[in-house]
This record gives C-alpha cells, structure tokens and sequence, in this order.
DNA sequence: GTGCACAAACTTTTT
DNA sequence: GTTTGTGCAC
C-alpha cells in the first residue's frame, strides 16, 4: 500500500478556505460570552466543560465555522471526532448551515472508527494486513473466539466465547496489545485468555481482518512505532475537536494525545457528569486529568442551559452533588420556574405502567394548570430495557401509538446479516466467515460433520473454506443430498462472482438473483414464525438501501461502520427508550420509571463496581432528569416481578436526593376518592406513608437497606388491588383486547357474544370462554 | 441432520 | 417470565 498521499487530502480544499478567510462573522453574535470564549480560543489545548443543554453542540459546530471562516485552517486540516454517526452528521449539517454553503470536504469529521479505517487502509502493511482488510462485528468475532476456544479444548459452556470476547474487548479498550496485557490481570478465563487473545490476533492477521478495537489499536501501535508517519499526522491534522470527550477509552485517549502531541491545539468538550460508558471502558478519568495531560490549557465552563426549568435543574444539581471528584458545574437557567419534579409511588410496576399511560392522555389534553403535549413531546426513560415490555403491553391494550427507540438495529437483524455474508462471499470468496454463515443457510443438509470435513481440506490445500468446498466436491469426500446442495452453492457462487462484473446488470439486480437463487428468500417465505414477514420486508429494504452505493464491494465497506436505524417512522407517538439511548436527547415531558434499589441503581452494576458504580448509576441519574424541558415525573413500584419472581422494592437512594423544595409528592390513583371510589379511606394513610417513603431516609442506602429488611415499602392492603381487578374484569370488554385466561394463557378478543368471548389463544388457539374467567392482560393476578 | 424438550442465564450499547 | 443454547431422541 502506497503511504499517504498529501496531494488527495488536501484537494479542493485550498481554494474554498482562502475564499471564506476574513469575512464577516454574524454567527458570533448568536453565543453567550462562555460559548464565544470557546469558540475563538483558537490556539492551544481547550478543555469545554459542558452541562447537559448548554448549547455543546453549537459551540463546537461554530468552533469548525470559526476556524474556516478566518482562514485558520483549512478544512482538510481539522481532525474532528464523534462517536456515533449520527453525531458526525449532525455536526456536518450544523457547520455547512452556519456557514451557508456546503462545506466541501471535511474529510477528517467522522467517528473514531470510521477515520481510523481510512488511516488504517493507508498504512495497513506496517501492522501486516493488506489494505482491503474486513471488519468483523461482534458476531463475526464470537464466532471465531469460538472456534479457537474449541481448539484449545476448553469447555466452551464454563468458558463461553462472548465472555471472552468480553474480556478481550476490555484489553483493546485499555490499548493492551497480547504483549502488554498485565500480569495481574492475565488471570481472567482461567489463566487461559492472554494466549487466546493472541491466538485471536494470529487469526485475524491470517483473515486479512480486524475488530472494531483493532481500528484505534492498530493505529496507536503504528503511531507509536513509526515516527516518521506520526509527525506527517501531526502536521496535517493543525486542528482536533473531540466530542463528548467523557466516553474516550483509553485507546482512544492514546491516540488523540499522540496527534495533537505536536501543535497541542486541541479542544475536547464534554461532560463528565455525563459520563455513563464506564461499562465500555469509558475513562472519565481522561476528562477530570485534562488539565495536566495539556498544562495551561484553557478550561472554558458553559453553564448558561437553555433547556430545562430551574426546578428542574435543581433536582438534577441535588443528585449529582452527590457524586466526588467532580469538575464542578453549576447549571443556571432564565426560564420561568415551572413545575416542580414530580414524584409519584406505585403498588407494582404494572400499575406504574397503567399511571403513566393515563398521564400521557391526560396531559395530551392539558391538566392540572399545564399546557397540552404532544404524544412526541413526551417520553418514558428507562433504566434496563426488560423495563419497557410493560408499558408496550399497556400502550397496546389502551392504544397509545408509541416508538421504542434502539433495540435491535438494522443490520445487526439476523437476514440481514445472512443476505450480507452472500453478498461478502460473491465480493470475496475467500471470506470464510461469511461461507460458515451461510454454507447450510438456507438448510443444505450440511451440518456440523461435513463442515469439519470441509474445514479439514481447506486447511490441508491451504486454500479458502470455499475453494476447499469446491475440492471436497471434487474428490467426492461429501456425499448424498449435501454434495448436490454444496456443489450448486459453490457454482452459484462464482457465477453470481463473474456476474458482477457485468455491464449491463445493476448490483441492485444482482443482490435480488443472488437471494433469490441461493434459496434465502424462499426459505422466509415457507417460514411460518410470525417474525418472518417482517424478516422478508427487511431484506427487501436492505436492497433498497445498496441503491445508494455504485456496487456491492461499496456498501460492504459503509456498512460494516455504520450500524444506523435509519428509518424513523412518522405519526404522533410516544417514545420509549433506556436512559443510555436518550444522551443528547430532550423532551418536553419526561416520565423516568423504576427508581428502586437493585434496579436504578442497578445491583450489578454496584455490586461489580462499588462505589464507582453507584456513581455512574448516579450520573445516568442526572443525564435521565436532564432530559426534561418542563415536566419530569419520576416514580417507583413497591413491587415488581424480576425475572418471574415477585420482589418487594425499595425507592431508589437517589430519590433520597433530590432536593425536597424542588419535588412534588403525587398522590398514587387508588388510593384517593376521586379514583377507583372503593379505596378512600386507605388512600390517606397511603399518602402519607408515600410522602414519608419519599423523605424519611437521609441515611446511605446500605443502613436503609439493613434496617428496613424484609418490610413492604408500601403497605396497601390486598382489598383495595383486589377490587380494582374485579372492577375492570367484570367491565365490558372489547374487541382486540389482550386478555389472560387462567388456563389457556394470553389471547386477543375475535368476538363477543353476551357473557361469553371468543379468543385467540396464543398458546391455545381460538376458544369461547365465560368473560368472567377472563381478565385484562394487565391484570393478572399473582 | 433435524426437531423437540429441558436447563440456565439474564444491564446499560456504539463502532 | 423469557430467551437462548445444549442434550437427546427420531
């Protein structure tokens, strides 16, 4: 591979930059005097502290503008960094619309990943790969651990391969090369994972492909081994932007402190009370030692938000003051007071469920003095994603449109994945991950034996798993119905190989022959899973995106980096998402369920981390309430069914902070007159009993947890819940509706006749039953 | 080689 | 309570 060619980086570049130098610059006027001191401290590292909706974004997208705009750099020169894609496009969009003109090039804005791919392509002979080199996801990798695991003969059940792939995932976060892995941490796998890791490497070097930690790895090795191509780097990248600097790992920390290591005009804004990817290997540590990584440097606080009520803010401040080691923020805001945070207790987390989704329509409509939202001015954050089947449940018997947000994405869909190993295979034959995909995908006959027999002539010709495939045909080592099979695959697929170089055929109608003639297609369509239709719809949408690309190599590349969820469906809904996915993200209104012990904050995350845990718990806290423009509601069950069983909860530490002037105690529905009339004379002792829930611990959580042991966070008797299920059971019920019948299971209502309900059993299929065995799916009793 | 039954595990998630 | 994966029988 050629090295890097100074000419193509600096292309078209020149002209656009010393056209815009010494123009007038209106934007400057658009920023408070932090923002404005952030953007023209041009030179020198700069650290930008900023709080959750202080206008981040804009300053560092005026930053960029900033330095076109004088004639600073140009814009080839900067080196900006983002973690997500979406980020990335975000900010492109924000620097070519403040500058009123599309920005030609920006080559270097991208993710970490997605420049060190293009850095890595330049440069990947010096770390023994060639140029074309294949990204594996995490699937790819786990099954390669696999493989080695099994090899080694290790019992992969006790020792599974994610976990291992875990664990390495973990070293190359720490930038640990198998040479540098220390010794104290070696013992992970039972001793076993420093050599596996290296057998790993072997292996990919030998698949001519990397992980998505070798991107930075490789490049830290080479930057610190080569100071010839480092020094090139350092002078062609005269500017660094980092966003959300707070989440750099220390891969990534290596490698921008070894870029800007010459000119040191760096500029990382971030937040590190917002700081929630410790998991990932996250060092809020680089953020709090910025300072002494690049003395003198600038440290510039944005402070002034623009999105939240002071009640709001306040709240927040109150739980995040209970965190060390901070670098100290002090949100401020000129808005109206507004409501305060409201806090609200539930008997279990159905009918926290329940509440939340009568809220939402009655906030639709505007109560209690508020204003009326819109479904998407509201949304439910929660903690852990099993958290969000009960309101799907809920939202889907009352009809509340709804959207979760995340889940899993696009291409990480198992047909997609399938459809995308033939369309690696037709590009690369001998990419032999791909072949052990899709080899008895669609069913082949080939299973576990005739795949090793395959692997075992691969191995001695030292050829390709699909190049052994095609001897082992030959020597007629595979037999029956198989042979038959793998012999059309392996035709198939050097047919559909020639087919792309062909003129007349777009790849577009390649993709549709290819899984059309290995059978996939056909194989969803006699699928009779309920999910297969919608696999079908998805692989139809997957060729429609390879129309954006020239051929099929060009969209294996893009897409290999580019995990997006692209399609956002429209209508009025209320979104549903964990509280990792809504960084960045605000709303209008804000439900924030689930505040309990054990599960915000999180036992495993305590119990595996301690106090540092706690904290970063702590921090999803503040990034949760945050999120809030004019509503927060936080709320918590007495109960809650985990992992089937029903536990007692107790109210999250963190309510404990917040800050009692700032919090409004709800009364539960229930437990007052107005509601389900049976429960009036309860309610008040509720009440009261929830507003002492809410206050009465000031001590650490451990000593509430000791002395409180045992005991029902909430006492309400049984009666009262009891009642509500009979009032709703006995109610008329409707069609569609999703029931639960002691005996058959879950159902959907087909038809009413009287007293009695015809239902579609899941389980059971179509029964008529009396409707008073029936109850609302919500409603089960337990 | 494929389909069914049972057991075990079970955050958070981007690239 | 659910999913995922493995063991066993056909």
């Amino acid at each position: 591979m050629s090295s890097f060619d100074e000419s193509d980086a600096f292309e078209g570049a020149s002209l656009a930059a010393r056209a815009m130098a010494a123009r007038p610059m209106p934007y400057l006027d658009d920023l408070n005097p932090q923002q404005r001191a952030a953007v023209e401290a041009l030179q020198g590292p700069v650290l930008m502290l900023a709080g959750a909706g202080t206008g981040k974004t804009k300053a560092l997208t005026t930053r960029i503008v900033h330095l076109l705009n004088t004639g600073t750099a140009r814009p080839n020169e900067i080196l900006a960094v983002t973690f997500t894609n979406k980020a990335a496009r975000e900010m492109k969009m924000r620097v070519g619309r403040t500058l009123g003109e599309a920005v030609e090039g920006m080559p270097w804005l991208g993710t970490f990943h997605s420049i060190c791919v293009k850095l890595l392509r330049r440069h990947a002979e010096l770390v023994d790969l060639k140029s074309n080199f294949t990204i594996l996801d995490t699937d790819d990798q786990i099954r390669l651990l696999k493989q080695l695991i099994q090899a080694a003969g290790i019992d992969d059940k006790r020792w599974p391969a994610r976990a291992l792939a875990g664990v390495i995932d973990n070293w190359k976060n720490r930038a640990w090369t198998p040479d540098n892995v220390p010794a104290s941490e070696a013992s992970a796998f039972d001793g076993k994972a420093p050599a596996l890791y290296r057998q790993y490497q072997t292996r990919l070097r030998e698949l001519n492909a990397v992980d998505f930690g070798d991107l930075l790895l490789h490049m830290v090795t080479i930057f610190q081994t080569h100071e010839d191509i480092l020094a090139q780097y350092q002078r062609w990248f005269r500017y660094i932007l980092v966003d959300e600097y707070q989440d750099t790992n220390v891969a990534q920390y290596l490698w921008l402190r070894l870029l800007a290591g010459g000119h040191k005009n760096i500029c990382c804004v971030g937040d590190d009370d917002q700081s929630i990817y410790g998991w990932r290997g996250a060092e809020v540590g680089n953020i709090l030692r910025f300072e002494k990584d690049f003395p003198g440097a600038e440290v510039i606080r944005l402070e002034q938000n623009y999105r939240s009520t002071p009640h709001i803010l306040a709240a927040a401040g109150g739980v995040i003051a209970g965190n060390k080691g901070r670098l100290g923020k002090e949100l401020w805001t000129q808005a109206p007071e507004g409501e305060k945070v409201r806090l609200i207790g539930h008997w279990d987390g159905e009918e926290e469920a329940r509440w939340i989704g009568e809220e939402i329509e009655s906030m639709q409509r505007g109560t209690r003095g508020m204003r009326a939202f819109g479904l998407d001015d509201m949304a439910i954050l929660v903690r852990a994603s099993h958290q969000m089947r009960a309101f799907e449940d809920r939202f889907l018997t009352i009809g509340l449109p709804y959207r979760v947000i995340g889940g899993p994405r696009f291409y990480e869909r198992m047909e997609i994945r399938d459809a995308m190993a033939y369309f690696r295979l037709v590009v690369s034959p001998s990419d032999d991950l791909a072949f052990e995909r899709i080899v008895n995908t669609p069913k082949r006959g080939l299973g576990d034996k005739a795949q090793q027999t395959i692997q075992r002539i691969a191995r001695d010709n030292g050829v390709s798993l699909l190049d052994g495939a095609a001897l082992a045909v030959e020597q007629g080592a595979i037999k029956g119905k198989g042979a038959n099979a793998l012999g059309k695959l392996v035709v198939d697929l050097s047919r559909w190989g020639r087919m792309t170089g062909d003129k007349d055929l777009s790849h577009v109608e390649l993709a549709e022959i290819i899984l059309d003639e290995s059978g996939y297609t056909e194989m969803w369509q006699n699928d009779k899973t309920p999910e297969a239709p919608g696999r079908l719809e998805n692989l139809k949408e997957l060729v429609k995106a390879l129309e954006q690309f020239e051929n099929l190599g060009g969209f294996l590349e893009h897409v290999s980096l580019i995990m997006d969820n692209e399609s956002e469906e429209q209508g009025e809904k209320v979104s549903i998402m964990t509280l990792h996915a809504a960084k960045g993200l605000e709303f209008p209104a804000v439900f924030l369920p689930g505040w309990e012990d054990g599960l915000f904050p999180s036992q495993r995350s305590m119990d595996e981390s301690g106090l540092k845990g706690v904290e970063e718990e702590r921090r999803l806290a503040y990034v949760g309430i945050t999120r809030a423009e004019e509503i927060c509601t936080i709320s918590f069950a007495g109960n809650r069914r985990v992992y089937g069983q029903w536990q007692s909860q107790m109210p999250s530490r963190f309510i404990d902070e917040l800050p009692e002037e700032h919090v409004e105690v709800l009364t539960p529905p229930g437990l007052y007159g107005g509601g389900y009339g049976a429960a009036g004379g309860i309610g008040q002792s509720g009440l009261e009993q929830m507003a002492a829930e809410a206050n009465v611990y000031n001590s650490p959580g451990w000593r509430r947890m000791q002395s409180r042991a045992g005991e029902r966070p909430i006492s309400q008797p049984r009666e009262s819940k009891s009642s509500v299920i009979d009032a709703q059971a006995v109610s008329s019920h409707t069609m569609g509706e999703r029931v639960f019948h002691q005996k058959f299971g879950y159902g959907a209502i087909v038809g009413i006749e009287g007293d009695k309900l015809e239902i579609d059993f899941e389980k059971a299929g179509v029964k008529k039953v009396v409707a008073r065995f029936v109850t609302g799916a919500d409603d089960v009793p337990f």
